[in-house]
DNA sequence: CGTAGATTAATT
DNA sequence: ATTAATCTACGT
């Protein structure tokens, strides 16, 4: 017996080995083999078995079949499916898949061991010499049930060998996952949730066109496990996913896992473990999260459908989570879910390909207002400074959006008028304030105050409204009130120790924009939109109006103020109105006036080819390829910071014209990246 | 005509 | 991924 073995490279290509009699009955397609390749132990996964090979050579054995875990036949076909889809190699997917290590301790849950009054004299006898023990008691005695350790960790950081020595003790006891906690299993849920959960269909695809949508998640969640399928729930940000966990949790206990890419190591392997066993029944996450094993999936929600997050496109596998979501779910319910549908999914519904679930809406408790910029000088104008000394005197909270971190968006050069770009990777820099540098967000790389990259000139000016610059202008204007600024750096701590809770004003970069309304709110702001709107991409106008509905839909009762120089931009009139029928209207004219998606599938080509004749040469064979198709060709233009690299934008009327096409050049060229319905172009 | 550097082809 | 084979541009 031979196995066709799939080897960690950059190809799809399968390598026959050798299967020793003693192996015959334990291999089986999608285990995993060690074998000896190239001289180097290396593992694979076994595609296919055969009694003959094809190769001539002699063969290698394989060494050793790799226990657990297994890598299913299923999984291997919904990989190649997904790599045939997006024309990406197999391996990248195949990686995706599969765990790099498990730890082997899954989530603890402790409890307090012994009496209240006992601990607390315990805690006053050791406060000294143990702070940490200390800490994690006080942690328990805050808490009404059981903890889980991953929450403590997350909190008070590494806590397990604190709770090892506890234990030993007798502080604390470990105790099972706790079913539903009171606080969730005895909530009330309006009546209306339950109508709405009824109007989705129990297959098959919806659009839950609804502001508030959780509680009508749980709902559905909780239809589905009785009838013991598993369920996953997406978000387009960690922040969401694990606000989304806790919710849940509280909801349906123990079963409740949280899976995104910045878990370590061995937390992410402990959840592909649960999932693969059965172990964990609901498991929220991120888009990468699609690619967890689990088995008898019955349900599968995208939260804030329309966020571009769910598009990956920093690496291979290029690949939307609606698309693989519909390939994971073989059977069972595919619920997008948002208050801004995309226009591809609300198009979608619109030609009846979704079912739209989207209930008449209260009317809003929020009042809109658009101030001209044009007419306002500065970053804050009068209007907002108003709203803020009336909101900070009511004890309600503020939210100021800001789209960029940093200090100055924009750093331009005094002579010549351009922007400043990294030496690096060419992409433009941002100032920052505190360490007085120059930062690149693409490589990270920092600068020392430098010289115009064009013309050389040392005098720079800074032009635009980051996050830190906001930050500054409403201390100084607000001298005594509580600032606090969040952004990739700091949400951590915002999700743990509740930083924001106590402050008066929150500045957020758009992670804060999305998520379901948050009731200490009294008045939100967007500032510096407008860079937003500029953005030379197609859907500039759709990404600002999902950035304003989310920010706004932050507010329960209140105010929202929305600065802009286009106060007439369609999207602007139409997410400070909440009118989406009015936006989409304009805006699918538009798109299909110039012939865009969703009224047509976009391919985004990336040559790669080092030397600039190869380039040339490659180009026009490329398009003569292409021209054998019912597609349309733009470009060539030249990469914003891959240097070299010349970057083609593919038109065509349906998504499998463009990936035809794509897929008869892609044979002909070797060094070419294909993205299929990109984001950004 | 020789060589460094880039590109390609093959690996069981 | 890693390596060996092949090609290219530039210098003798």
């Amino acid at each position: 017996m031979i196995a066709r073995v799939l080897l960690p490279l950059p190809s799809d290509q399968t390598f026959d080995f050798l299967v020793p009699l003693e192996l015959e009955k334990t291999i089986a397609v999608g285990k995993r083999v060690r074998i000896r390749f190239q001289e180097l132990e290396r593992w694979g996964i076994v595609a296919d078995l055969a009694q003959k090979s094809d190769h001539s050579g002699p063969l290698e054995p394989v060494v050793e079949v790799i226990a657990a875990p297994t890598f299913t036949p299923g999984a291997l076909t919904f990989c190649a499916d997904i790599a045939r889809h997006y024309l990406s190699p197999l391996g990248p997917v195949v990686n995706r898949m599969l765990p790099h290590r498990t730890s082997g301790w899954s989530d603890r849950f402790f409890a307090l061991a012994k009496g209240l009054q006992e601990i607390v004299s315990h805690l006053e006898s050791l406060s000294r010499r143990a702070r940490r023990q200390a800490r994690v008691l006080r942690f328990l005695l805050a808490e009404t049930g059981p903890c889980s350790e991953a929450d403590m960790r997350q909190q008070l950081g590494s806590v397990r060998q604190v709770l090892d020595r506890l234990m030993e003790q007798g502080w604390v006891r470990q105790v099972e996952p706790p079913g539903p906690t009171s606080s969730g299993a005895q909530r009330e849920r309006p009546a209306c949730v339950d109508q709405l959960a009824e109007r989705i269909p129990d297959e098959g695809e919806s659009l839950l066109f609804a502001r508030r949508r959780w509680d009508v998640y749980v709902r559905l969640i909780e239809t589905t496990l009785t009838v013991s399928k598993n369920v996953l729930v997406l978000a387009p940000e960690i922040l969401i996913a694990s606000q989304l966990h806790g919710v849940l949790r509280d909801e349906f206990g123990g079963g409740v896992d949280l899976y995104h890419s910045s878990l370590s190591e061995g937390e992410r392997g402990d959840v592909w473990e649960r999932a693969r066993n059965g172990k964990a029944c609901v498991i929220a996450g991120t888009r990468s999260a699609l690619f967890l094993p689990i088995t008898e999936l019955g349900l599968v929600i995208l939260d804030e459908e329309q966020d571009w997050s769910y598009k990956q496109e920093e690496m291979l596998p290029y690949y939307h989570a609606r698309t693989v979501a519909r390939k994971r779910l073989e059977q069972g319910l595919l619920v997008l879910g948002s208050s801004a549908p995309s226009l591809e999914a609300f198009h979608e519904a619109q030609r009846g390909r979704l079912a739209l679930v989207r209930p008449e809406e209260p009317e809003s408790e929020c009042t809109t207002r658009v101030v001209d910029m044009g007419k306002e000088g500065g970053i804050l104008s009068e209007s907002l400074v108003e709203a803020i000394d009336r909101t900070v005197n009511r004890e309600k909270q503020v939210l100021v959006g800001v789209n960029r971190r940093g200090y100055f968006q924009a750093v331009l050069c005094k002579a010549c008028g351009r922007p400043v770009r990294c030496p690096n990777c060419g992409v433009n820099v941002t100032y920052h304030v505190q360490r007085n540098v120059l930062v690149c967000r693409v490589c990270g790389k920092t600068h020392e105050l430098m010289r115009c990259s064009n013309c050389g000139a040392r005098a720079l000016r800074f032009v635009g409204e980051g996050s830190e610059r906001v930050e500054h202008e409403l201390r100084e204007r607000f001298p005594g009130v509580r600032v606090v600024r969040i952004d990739t750096d700091t949400r951590q701590t915002y999700l743990s120790n509740g930083v924001g809770q106590d402050a008066d004003i929150l500045v957020a970069t758009p992670i804060l924009a999305k998520g379901p309304p948050l009731p200490s709110l009294g008045l939100v702001a967007a500032v510096g939109v407008d860079a937003l709107l500029a953005i030379p991409n197609f859907r500039s106008a759709e990404r600002t109006y999902q950035y304003l509905t989310g920010l706004i839909g932050r507010l329960e009762v209140g105010d929202a103020l929305i600065q802009t120089r286009y106060p007439d931009h369609y999207a602007v009139v139409a997410a400070s109105k909440g009118d989406y029928d009015q936006f989409v209207e304009q805006e699918l004219q538009e798109r299909q006036e110039l012939y865009y998606p969703p009224f047509s599938h976009l391919a985004r080509l990336l040559l790669t080819s080092r030397s600039a004749a190869k380039r040339r040469k490659d180009l026009t064979q490329l398009e003569a390829d292409l021209h054998r198709f019912d597609v349309e060709v733009l470009g060539p233009v030249r990469h914003p910071f891959r240097r070299g690299c010349e970057t083609l934008l593919v038109k065509g009327p349906d998504f499998e014209v463009v990936r035809t096409a794509c897929a008869a050049v892609r044979e002909q060229q070797s060094s070419l990246e294909i993205d299929l319905d990109p984001f950004w172009i």
